[in-house]
DNA sequence: GTTATCATGTAACTAGTTACATGATTCC
DNA sequence: GGAATCATGTAACTAGTTACATGATAAC
């Protein structure tokens, strides 16, 4: 069995259990794993298509009213096809942020508006922890044990980013404030 | 003038200053940047042409022997492109990230399993902190202030992450070990 | 009655990866 | 003389985004 895709695995690991519709799987991403994995609409149906060629989902039609819907479930073939990629230790290195990848070369701005991209750094984390926090409530007390400490480990990692934020502000500030040479 | 790929400003970013060849930007992302932005060869000299024909590098020959070999410099519009990105707050909410994608769907293995992929993000952590610390060392003092402060975080995070894998693992050790209902 | 949400999809596109090909130079 | 590194590139592909279209139902 050839390796599939991330969002693939998304999907999979969100059909299990209960049958979800592809959009009832947006918003369970957008509430959960889009901070470190994001799918869209244009991936999700295409996605559900092909994994049911593959026979690692099935669906069935539950409309509401005649308003049309398909929800999926897994099968045991995509029970271990998740499982058998969760075993596999991450490939990548990389974590991708823009927002380092722009501090990185704040070089190229003056210095007070490079410390503007900390700033929004700051503010875009702090953002996030509101968010995270509002979902830890919605979500109350998952019986998974592992979403859970992800969650956690999201609000405690975006605290520790917004705290590293101010504190690198602060030591910009103090060093010569214009040893900028060149 | 519309907005270019991540890829593009990252070879502005470091076509300033020094000339550049396409063989040295990948080196350079290799050794900084691919912690939180990789990028190929697949990418980069496509690109490297795209920029040129936008006016926002020039290339210059520079054979070693006879070997050929391009070098590439920022022009005044190019440093402007890349100003105008880095003062634009980032657009993503998203920090791509394999292994907390793995963790979160971890409720699929058995336990034990689902520990184990903590164990080897805590391993793969790491091994990212000794890369970095190498990088660190080669480095030495760096005149310009951001790259060195988002190397340092670098570590700093890599440690903090590393650390927060090895309180999960306690945690989930130390709660019911068979918790697990259904 | 109108706005928000539920629901599904596709076409056109951009971004990025993988695998390969080629050849010079340097180091041992 | 052989291996590692320098150096450039492309073709085929996969992954993922954006923008759009369509229409039902629920909430106010």
């Amino acid at each position: 069995m050839e390796q599939l895709n991330a969002t693939a695995y998304v999907i999979l690991g969100f059909v299990r259990g209960e049958p979800r519709s592809g959009y009832e799987i947006k918003a369970l991403v957008d509430n959960s794993t889009r901070f470190f994995w994001a799918a869209s609409y244009g991936q999700i149906y295409p996605e559900l298509k092909r994994l049911t060629e593959a026979g690692l989902i099935v669906g069935s039609d539950v409309p509401t009213g005649s308003r049309k819907r398909t929800v999926y479930e897994i099968t045991a073939d995509g029970e271990e096809e998740l499982r058998a990629w969760l075993r596999q230790p991450p490939q990548t290195f990389e974590m991708r942020d823009e927002g380092l990848l722009k501090l990185f070369f704040a070089d190229a701005l003056p210095r007070e508006e490079g410390l503007e991209i900390l700033r929004s750094m700051k503010a875009q984390r702090l953002a996030i922890y509101e968010r995270l926090r509002a979902i830890e409530q919605m979500k109350g007390e998952l019986e998974d044990p592992f979403p859970m400490i992800v969650l956690r480990g999201g609000l405690e990692f975006t605290q520790w980013f917004a705290q590293w934020c101010e504190r690198m502000e602060a030591q910009l500030l103090d060093a010569a404030p214009e040893k900028r040479s060149k």
